[in-house]
DNA sequence: TTAAGTGCAAAATCTTTGCAAATGT
DNA sequence: ACATTTGCAAAGATTTTGCACTTAA
């Protein structure tokens, strides 16, 4: 996967006609430090310099450029990852693979990985599936 | 309570030790009417006689007790749905397949499928998976 | 009778909107 | 200079809590 620097970042800014701000710097240094996707509290928490309007407002520009993309984890609150190079403005990934921690609660999003193919009842046209998986991640599973 | 036949609902609300009131009787004959799962927003619609923090509180019981099951869609949003037998207090369906249409937004809750075997990465110890599937459903396919 | 359930009011959250001031280009 | 972006205040929406009244058992 890449590692972005700042340039990265202001290039990706720049790619989509968003100013480079700091906020939106700070809030892509978060995204891609964490190689799980972060829920806004989480962001919140952690950019408690940034007001809070500043960020939904962010995230939503964000996802609509296809920068990041939102996972809802399974108590229903938003998660924020970096999109991959894959995904944009009009067309997300199609298959995603977001696994759920039960112990650390963080959501890792495996976009790499291909669902087998999956077979629905008579009718239903399907365009694109998310697989959520819980459980334990590597780094809960390990042996004490 | 008005005495009636022995009907299905009345006997899950004794088994659970739940007693059998008009609002829940109300909410279970909306639920298991439809083969979608229904959001909360809609419930509160159609239930306007029944006061929002009841149907909150009704809904959050039905849960703990493994009568109905909560699936979030697409955008987050909270709909419900009937557990099939196999579901019970402590332990719920380990595989859920949902679908989304992006038309008529229902969601169908396709207990009765199984997934295929899925193999992620080394260190996961999942322990149940949920598959979302967006795009449309029978209805909304059908050429018109 | 009495514990459980309901409804209303009110608090706590979460998310969106409007607008003036600040900032990037 | 100009359009964007930010921060604050305030409105909307959603969910939770407290308490008195009602109801099923």
């Amino acid at each position: 996967m890449v590692h972005t620097h700042n340039n990265n970042f202001e290039s990706l800014l720049e790619k989509h006609h968003l100013k480079k701000t700091g906020p939106r710097l700070k809030v892509l240094s978060m995204l891609s430090a964490k190689n799980v996707a972060t829920s806004q509290p989480d962001l919140e928490g952690v950019m408690n310099d940034i007001d809070r309007v500043t960020l939904y407002r962010i995230l939503s520009a964000f996802e609509e450029k296809g920068i990041i993309h939102k996972v809802f984890d399974l108590n229903g609150t938003a998660n924020y990852a970096m999109c991959s190079p894959a995904c944009d403005e009009d067309h997300h990934h199609d298959e995603h693979l977001h696994f759920n921690c039960t112990n650390c609660k963080n959501v890792y999003c495996l976009d790499e990985l291909h669902l087998p193919e999956i077979k629905l009842p008579k009718g239903f046209k399907p365009d694109g599936f998310t697989l959520y998986a819980s459980g334990l991640c590597p780094k809960c599973s390990k042996p004490v």
